[in-house]
DNA sequence: TATGATCCTTGCAACGTTGCAAACAGTGTT
DNA sequence: AACACTGTTTGCAACGTTGCAAGGATCATA
């Protein structure tokens, strides 16, 4: 341990609380009174106890950053922007990660236990519902990210995923494609991503008039490269295989890609491709990928503010805000 | 704020000491008081406040991992293998990520203000070197990762950089490439990584009777896939072209391969690639690369178990571990 | 010399928890 | 009736910090 206030008043002479003050430099402290203090911090090397200043100030300067999986890019590129933001506010971010686990995203999020380090926590969850938010018994102030919620009472940022998808599935009709294919459908209920993806996808061939081919909506468990290479090994097999394909997330794509050029087919001449979230390997692939950006920086700035403002006492009721997007095309559409 | 101690004590008609001993599971608690405070304790939804326990305990159960980049994928696949070894001893990590800041890295690492939240500290420095890190005043055991420090009197794990560069380029040999060139050399005293492999390359090249060919070594700011696109295109505009690369990380490598496909050459036939980390998108890229690879779940694992026994009270000497690495050939340098 | 006024310093208590050792009640033994 | 014993409960203090309000010293003014 380091040296505690008590020690540097003892060697210098003074009470514990003169201490204090000067190490925050409060109110009137004699210059001399002062040197000889800081002599000693100086001499000691003392650092605050950071535990004992948060039980007695009730705030910590930290923030939880609650996340399913940390290598999956997108997720380290909001990191990154969550962190500047923070940062730019005095306070410091600490980022987990959960796996979609609940037991672990309850241990963080739900019990005080561990929770109670933090001032505030964004969540971005995958397994808690709805159900699991509305009673949570500690009252650190939490903003949450992505799909999975809808009315849990709290403070939520998200994109119309619907849109979303819609604007990705239109350009590839525009193009003048005719078998559009879809991966990374999710069945299960507590996954709504994959759903409402699939929702804008259907949407788009619906107004454009085409027919919605069950066999080219392909399910996905995870949203992994290796996910996307799969189904797309599944398309190829079909009579008829697609000419483009919408894939729900950039890593998707990815697999996706790397299937199709394996086969010696071509990218965008045989088979259009689009992603989802614009992560940086999407820019560096050959071909490079099309595909909707999120507003990533508007999202964490969105979610640091919306934390502070109820770190400050904000009572006014939970709000729902949406995020930026656009569709990006690069060389995979592209001819 | 959750209920406390106290309030769920006088609800229930006993001692605080009493409410505590429910919580912990501590001795003697006659089973009808068990219950009844039991009862008071899910009525109010008490949940410990882990402030002041960790105050009390002395310890947080917390461990902080702090790196320079989480958007690099190296970090990110790292930090799932240590935040799986830590789980499974109880721990709970978060990371921060400080962009080789030296402020931030000072913060985080040095002033026990924001370190002394966490049981203990495995930390990747960027900025920070040994004489920084000597005399460091806060206590809390630290691991360290990566090759910035060499003397820092803490323990320590790396693999060997020199040996596994000396590999990577080898395996170029091998395949009677003449002109090997190598992207990622660091002139910066600071950046330790890039002069290792530089040593490695070079070694390896002079004990084949290569010639040593200064401009086909080429500096790079940071390790990232536009370093390495930019890089590459350096080389490809000299008179005489490399017809291999080696790259110091896989980054680096996804960024030449752009470069070089765009030109309409070929890989490996026309330049063969190898890279540095083995991180996931070099798996999937077309060619797939070929890399060393660390043992990233020994790095993790050990440094782990160093810290946890640190923790354990462990007086030892700070050791220096070397974690395995080998060559996984992919269709980069496979014809 | 008393009286404020100013400047500097301090003691006490509290944040919520747990270690320690003592206290208490009840039971059985002599 | 006194004693030891077991099982259960409790008060006190402490972890290191800071808010509060009071205390002390110094100086100038009346």
């Amino acid at each position: 341990m380091g040296a505690t206030l008590r020690e540097v008043a003892e060697r210098a002479g003074v009470s514990v609380r003169t201490v204090s003050n000067v190490v925050n430099d409060f109110a009137q402290v004699a210059p001399d009174t002062r040197a000889r203090v800081q002599r000693v911090l100086d001499e000691l090397g003392y650092q605050p106890n950071a535990v004992a200043r948060t039980l007695r100030r009730g705030r910590s300067g930290l923030i939880a950053l609650v996340l399913p999986e940390l290598d999956v890019p997108y997720f380290a590129e909001l990191t990154r922007a969550v962190i500047e933001q923070a940062a730019a506010a005095g306070y410091t971010v600490v980022v987990d990660q959960t796996d979609g686990d609940p037991v672990r995203e309850r241990e963080l999020v739900m019990r005080g236990s561990r929770a109670a380090m933090f001032d505030g926590l964004i969540f971005n969850p995958l397994a808690l519902g709805d159900a699991d938010l509305r009673d949570r018994p500690s009252s650190t102030p939490v903003v949450l990210l992505g799909e999975r919620v809808i009315q849990g009472g709290l403070d939520h940022i998200m994109i119309d995923n619907v849109g979303a998808a819609r604007l990705a599935t239109e350009h590839l009709v525009d193009l003048g494609r005719r078998r559009i294919a879809a991966i990374g459908d999710q069945s299960d209920e507590s996954r709504r991503t994959g759903r409402l993806r699939t929702q804008g996808y259907m949407t788009a061939l619906r107004s454009a008039g085409h027919e919605i081919v069950p066999e080219l909506i392909r399910p996905t468990e995870f949203f992994h490269r290796s996910d996307g290479a799969a189904a797309m090994s599944e398309l190829l097999a079909l009579p008829e295989p697609p000419d483009a394909v919408f894939c729900y997330n950039d890593l998707l794509a990815l697999g996706a890609l790397r299937t199709i050029l394996s086969r010696g087919l071509r990218v965008p001449e045989d088979i259009a491709l689009v992603g989802f979230d614009d992560i940086e390997d999407g820019r560096y692939s050959t071909p490079s990928l099309t595909t909707i950006r999120p507003d990533k920086t508007q999202i964490a700035t969105h979610a640091v503010q919306l934390l502070l403002n109820r770190l400050d006492g904000d009572q006014s009721p939970p709000t729902e805000i949406p995020a930026d997007y656009d569709l990006v095309i690069r060389e995979s559409t592209a001819s």
